[in-house]
DNA sequence: ATAAATAGGACTAAAATAGTCCCTTATTCG
DNA sequence: CGAATAAGGGACTATTTTAGTCCTATTTAT
């Protein structure tokens, strides 16, 4: 579970290799080069990864992607919506799915709600965190549930932000 | 991402529905007819959650299944590794999986790392509190990353154990 | 004995992921 | 200008994972 696709960690990679050329673009070809990922694979994702706006591209003769932000203004929560879209952790929490079972759900989107924190949580995890190799384990505290009840019009805005 | 699977979230409404029975035993029949899930699905569940040790079973005629532990000793990890096992976040994290990108890897396990976070503060959420039904949005705060680095043993007892 | 249950596993179908390829468009450079 | 380089877009296949069903064996109450 939490699991996130090869694709996402490959793209970490690629996103690593341009932080550590910060500035200079670099072509899918030498990305490709160095990491030792297929070429195609890197193009994908570094297709996927312009589109979302986190690198820029160049094209043409002596193009190539650059990050768009600096490492510490890219969180994980934008690598993962790049690479794996706007997913939600169950099929009833995305906001325009309906499940079938609605009428007799006890969970009444608890899961949801776990997703939508933990979000929350990786939006404070930057590119430079997940780069600085050897880090130890972060710390996620659970926090507690709150008192106050966020009410349904908020959740569902964040639903359809992609969780 | 973070998705977890269908039938975890189904798991979720057949465990709330013993912890409503609580002390009684539910045929998986019975668990079907309330909640609504199709028996094979519900058949299967109970049998996985009986193999993991959340529920209890009895066979034979007026057998059935209860919960082993009071709802609030039920922690989300617990629910998650039943029914979908030791899975990793990402394909190098499972301990005894060798990554063929290994060489050239920069990211180190970042993610690993973020999973056993994840997980972590999983633990701190009970069935109790997955089954409240209109609960907030639990808080995971990130606490950052900790000055002291856990050692390469420590971690693989975590990955081990199922990370 | 018989009926009611779980245990275990095999199996099929559907969906998500991974990975590749082809063609188009833009840009540089000779 | 034209050739070479590189990204953009999308289609497509294969693989893996997940979902869901079914069959047979075993256990237990009546």
């Amino acid at each position: 579970m939490l699991r996130i696709t090869k694709l996402t960690d490959y793209g970490t990679v690629v996103l690593a290799h341009l932080a550590a050329h910060d500035g200079y673009v670099c072509s899918a070809a030498d990305v490709a080069t160095v990491t030792g990922l297929a070429l195609p694979t890197v193009s994908k994702l570094l297709k996927l990864l312009a589109r979302s706006g986190l690198v820029i591209s160049t094209r043409g003769a002596s193009g190539g992607y650059k990050l768009s932000h600096n490492p510490d203004d890219i969180s994980a929560t934008d690598v993962i919506d790049a690479l794996e879209g706007p997913v939600a952790i169950t099929e009833c929490s995305s906001s325009n799915s309906h499940c079938e079972h609605e009428g007799v759900c006890s969970v009444g989107g608890a899961w949801r709600r776990i997703n939508i924190a933990m979000r929350r949580a990786l939006d404070d995890i930057s590119l430079t965190d997940l780069l600085r190799s050897n880090s130890p384990v972060p710390r996620f505290r659970f926090a507690g549930m709150p008192i106050t009840v966020e009410n349904e019009s908020n959740l569902r805005k964040d639903c359809s932000n992609g969780l």
